[in-house]
Order: C-alpha cells, then sequence, then structure tokens
DNA sequence: GTTAGCACTCGTATAACTGGAGTGCTAGTA
DNA sequence: TACTAGCACTCCAGTTATACGAGTGCTAAC
C-alpha cells in the first residue's frame, strides 16, 4: 500500500488535531476539519489503511486515532524540509549579553523554558579543543599557590596549589613565564608526557610546583569534561496529563535534577548532527531511556572553533514541533551572533 | 483541660504510629500498641479530650485521628530537649575533603537526600564579613583585564575586564600592589567610598581601571549575594502519597527547581537560628508557603567567622524528625571540623 | 469509488450497594 | 470514680450495575 496525497493530507490533519487537543482524533472530526470533503466513512477506511501502515494507533477499540512514533516521524521530517526553506527571522526571544556564561546560559534555558511551556536543558560548551590563552600563579600566602587558567572564549578555572616550601617572588615569575611559553595557545588535548618532562626540566628545583601545576590543570580539564548542564521548567510537564502520571513524572524530573542522566542525549545529538544542526527524538528513539514517553529536540550551537553546546526541549509526543524547532533555530543563531561580537 | 502523663503517652502513641503508616490511628491499634494496657474504649474518651484539646483531629468521622500542627510541635519540642542531652556521634554520612567547595556543599545536599528520602537543599556560606584576602590582576590582551579576588576561605571570584588603552607591565604591577595594599584583609562591607576615592588619586592616570576593578569586585559581591542554593532529592516527595498530588508536587519541585524562591527559608533561618541551630517548621509554620503541606528541618553550619550557609531538609509533616535533626547535627559537626583542619 | 446506515464495542461517568474501620454513647462492672 | 463492653451509627473505599456517548467496521446502496 502506498501513501498517496490523500492519505497523506488525513494523516496531517490527524496528527495536527491531536497535537491541539491531545484526545484521540475520530473520523467525523477529521471529515469536518479538512477541506477534502468527504464522508466520515471514506475517512474512516483510509484511517484502517493508515493504522494497517502503522502511522496512526488505536488506544483501544472504539477510540479515535492517536499518531504512531512513526507517523510524528513523517510529520515531523516533513515540517523540517518545509522549515529549510524559511528564513526564521523572528525575534521573539532575546539574548542580553551577560558577563558571565554562566549566567546567560542559565537564562537562556529559562526563557526558552517560559516560551515554550516545555522542559530544557542547555549545555555549556564542551572545551574540547579549546586553547589555553593564559596561565597566571600567584602566591596567596605562604604556603598556597593560585592557578588560574584561562581558555580561548574566557573560559576561566581557579585551582588553588598546596606548596610545601615557600616560593620566591622571583622563582615564581619564572615559572609563570615557564609555563606560558609552553602552553599558550596549545589545545588542551596537545598537553603530553614529552612536554610536560621538558617543562620539569626546564623548572629545575622546582620541578615538583610544575608537576602540581600541571596537575592542576589536569584537573580543570577534568571538571569541565564532566559537562556543565543547565535545565529550567522541569515542572512544565505537569502541563501535560500523558505525562502527569506520577511515576512518569517522577522520572522525568528526576532525571531532570541530575543533570548528569542528560549526558548521553548530549552526546547523541552531537554525533549524529544533522545539517541544520537540529534533531528531533520520537518517543522510543530517545537516548534517555526515562524519555520514552517524551518527544526531545536538541539543537547544538556553535561558540566559534569547534566549542559546541547543546540545546534540548523536552516535552509531551504531540509538542508543538513547528514552533520549538523555530525558537531553537533562532536561539542558536543569536548565540553564534553573540560570539562574533565578542 | 491538662495534658496528664496518660494523655501525654497517648498522643505519642498516636503520632510515632502515623509516622510510620501515615495512615490515620485508631484507637483500637493505640490499646495494643502501648504498655498502657487500657481498653479501646478509654484510648477513645481520651482522644476525644486530646482533639478538642487541639493535638490531633480527624480526617473525618469515622476515620482514626492525626496528628494537627500542634501536636507536631508538642511532639517535636519534647524530641529536641532529649536530643541535647545525647551526645550524637553516629557517622553514617562522611564528607570527603574536596578541593572545591561547591563540589562538596552539592555532594552534601545529594548524600542527604539519598541517607534521608526528602528533598534536601544546602546554601554556600554567604560571604557577608567575609575578607578580601588576595587580588590579582592580569593581562589576558590588549584591551581585557583578569581580576581575581580571593576572600576567606578560599572563595574565588573572577571577573573579565575591558579596557579601552593597554597597560604596560609596569603599571600593572604598581595597580596590583596599590589594590592588594589598600584592599587585603578588609571586609567587603568596609570598602567604602573614601577609600575609593584616595585609591582612585593613588592611581593617579589609571583611575578609571581602578574604578573598573572596584567595579567588578562590587559584582563579585552581588554574585555572591544572590545565594548560591545547591538542591537533591527533590523527586523523593513523590514517595509520600500526600504530597504527590499533581498540584502540590509541582509547587514544590518547582520552588527548589527556581531555587531563588527558598531565599526567604534560608533567611528565616539564620534569623531565628535556635540555641542549637537547628529549626523545624511544621505545616502552616513554613516561610515557604508552597511548602505548607510539609515540613521543614533547617540547621545552619559556619565556616569560621561569620561564614553561615544552611542546610535544609523537606519531607511530609510526618518526617522521621528523630533521624533528621540526628543527621543534620552529624553533617554540621562535620562540616565545622572540616574548617578546623584547613 | 463513495456514502448512508446500523449494529457493535469500549471507556467513562454515575448511582446503588456493601463491608470494614472507627467513633460516640450508654450502661454495666470493679 | 474509673474503666470497659456493647451497640448503633457514620463514613470511606471498593465493587457492581447501569446508562451514555463516541467511535468503529461492515454492508448495501448510490
Amino acid at each position: 500500500m502506498v501513501l498517496d496525497d490523500r492519505k497523506n493530507k488525513i494523516l496531517q490533519a490527524i496528527i495536527q488535531n491531536y497535537l491541539e487537543t491531545g484526545e484521540p482524533v475520530g473520523s467525523r472530526t477529521i471529515s469536518k476539519y479538512t477541506d477534502l470533503e468527504l464522508s466520515p466513512a471514506t475517512i474512516r477506511n483510509e484511517m484502517s489503511d493508515l493504522e494497517e501502515m502503522g502511522y496512526i494507533l488505536q488506544p483501544h477499540t472504539s477510540a479515535g486515532r492517536i499518531p504512531s512514533d512513526k507517523g510524528y516521524r513523517l510529520y515531523v521530517d516533513m515540517m523540517m524540509e518545509n522549515k529549510d526553506k524559511e528564513i526564521e527571522e523572528l525575534k521573539e526571544v532575546i539574548i542580553e549579553r551577560e558577563e558571565k556564561m554562566e549566567q546567560m546560559l542559565k537564562s537562556v534555558a529559562k526563557v526558552l523554558a517560559t516560551n515554550t511551556n516545555y522542559a530544557t536543558m542547555v549545555t555549556a560548551p564542551a572545551v574540547k579543543g579549546n586553547k589555553v590563552k593564559f596561565l597566571q600563579l600567584s602566591r596567596m600566602d605562604e604556603n598556597q599557590i593560585l592557578a588560574v587558567v584561562v581558555a580561548e572564549g574566557n573560559v576561566i578555572k581557579n585551582n588553588v596549589i598546596q606548596v610545601n616550601d615557600e616560593l620566591s617572588d622571583e622563582t615564581l615569575l619564572k615559572l609563570n613565564l615557564l609555563l606560558n611559553t609552553n602552553l599558550c595557545g596549545k589545545a588542551i588535548e596537545e598537553i603530553n608526557l614529552p612536554m610536560i618532562t621538558l617543562m620539569k626540566q626546564q623548572a629545575g628545583l622546582h620541578q615538583d610546583v610544575v608537576s602540581e601545576v600541571i596537575d592542576a590543570i589536569a584537573d580543570s580539564i577534568k571538571v569541565e569534561e564532566d559537562l556543565q548542564i543547565y535545565t529550567s521548567g522541569a515542572t512544565n510537564i505537569f502541563k501535560y496529563p500523558e505525562l502527569s502520571d506520577n511515576q512518569k513524572a517522577s522520572d522525568i524530573i528526576h532525571t531532570f535534577e541530575e543533570k548528569q542522566l542528560l549526558t548521553q542525549l548530549v552526546n547523541e545529538s552531537l554525533l549524529n548532527e544533522s545539517e541544520a544542526g537540529i534533531q528531533v527524538y520520537i518517543g522510543e528513539e530517545t537516548p534517555v531511556q526515562t524519555m520514552k514517553d517524551c518527544s526531545v529536540v536538541t539543537a547544538t550551537y556553535e561558540l566559534g572553533e569547534g566549542m559546541k553546546g547543546t540545546i534540548g526541549i523536552v516535552g509531551p509526543k504531540r509538542m508543538d514541533y513547528d514552533k520549538v524547532v523555530s525558537t531553537l533555530k533562532n536561539i542558536t543563531h543569536q548565540l553564534d551572533d553573540l560570539y562574533k561580537k565578542k
């Protein structure tokens, strides 16, 4: 059986209606809804076909139809095609440039959540491939040294190092010079053992300090590696009865609370990244099992030179994909612009 | 009417039983439960009195009794008296000393949540009254300066300052010296306008930079002022049917998500701080209206010299106050010890 | 190919019924 | 006087019975 134009139109009508109401859609409704001018009986026949083809399903006999994951998938794919042609220039959501990236990303998550009425997550751009821009050691007191590591994009990491024997100002200066000349402009992954050995040699007497600094830097990276994730609007899911079941709600919200559980989602979305940078996971397609009753839309943004972050929106399967995709495109563009201004 | 010994015993029995089961407690249950050897009928008479006195109430005729807020209050007050005598030395919860305070507090919240099965919050100690320990300006590139402010207790704040005209190394050194001599050891509140004016004068040509640095410091404080709050285990409330109602659950979890909504609670608990540092809010007593169906237990910890933070536990009114109070005392002690080691 | 009509299904909402848990009261007992 | 046994009564929660509406599938007719 083939999905001809009429079947397609009916399917679209069913899905759109279901998106709006959240109730199973009957043949009579569609008969009035569409401009096809067909009787309910005809619609029923078509619906029967559509069900056989797996695009829609009945929650029970004598109920209307609801879209299956496959149906949603078709719908979303079609919509995305249209979207690519549109040039979305709506400015609904405005990102103010703020000092702290952290603050900014939090507010992106929040704005997005209140705007869409879904749950949202935003990850800080991964430092992967990012370059060390600047290093600074300074003495805090007799046996504590403050190490500051600044990476491209003004990602700043502090580390307090305990030292046993006091270092003179001079030594500190020398170490600073040594570290900066050796490490500045290097991608964090480039810092390898030979380099470290070399630096230790150059440091001479104070190679133990170098060692500790390197450890500190490594530590900075490690901290950054377990991804910063900001979430907002998790409680929005209570707005959708189909997700308000205690068990489901608890699972979903818990995933948002334990943000690290979202890592899988982020990785997946960075991996599969489509041309447009937008991914839609419907129901069982999701990489995070707790969200199998939801749909997840992710977008990738880039703050220049491989610093990629992810934005995700989680809602019911009947989410307003159209709006969500537009909003996400809009936001990612704005984030891109933001970087260019810097 | 007076709460004699027998009435008190019965009340305690009712409350304890209700804490365990969450179900209204009937006279027959108590008759078997206590060592008073009284018939249900007698218990009924006493219960009737207790109800009249406002310690217990009936959800409906022909149901057992449940404790009223007043009843819980009595119970908690009595328990707290006993607690003071006990020397709690259980080491259920172990705080590992970690590099980053932020990380440590997060894990305290988490450990506490999994340990108690309630929702928890932990605030970072307020910097109020905290002293500047160390300041450092360094050049990142032509027109960006990195200002690092370290306060007592190794609270570190970074700020990137944009400058118009390039500063020489020499000038930077001078500014560093100037700022450090003037500001180190000062409590952040002590930094006042005359001081700033003086410093600007001393800075001579570069007073605009001083101005910006001061702004940056002020900014650091401001960021710190809107309290860092870490939460965990919000979804634990789903474990208690009396809170699992959609509306209630949503409200409570939302409060935990929008952490700033908890500020009121923190302020209140710092204000009312009792001798033991532990506060119990039952039902309507809570400073945060969304939690009027819960009980909230807060404890204050101190990382030395006025750096006070708050730990809070939110659960159903029938929470295991005994365990919660013990655990909190335990943890606050451990936090105190932690500081001493530093 | 389309449609009208009808019997059938199923879920939800409502009312009626039942059993159990618990109370308050009264009268009887130590 | 203090306690208790007994009983009638109340109310909730769970179950069954019933009615209704929405929607389907099928057949026969256009």
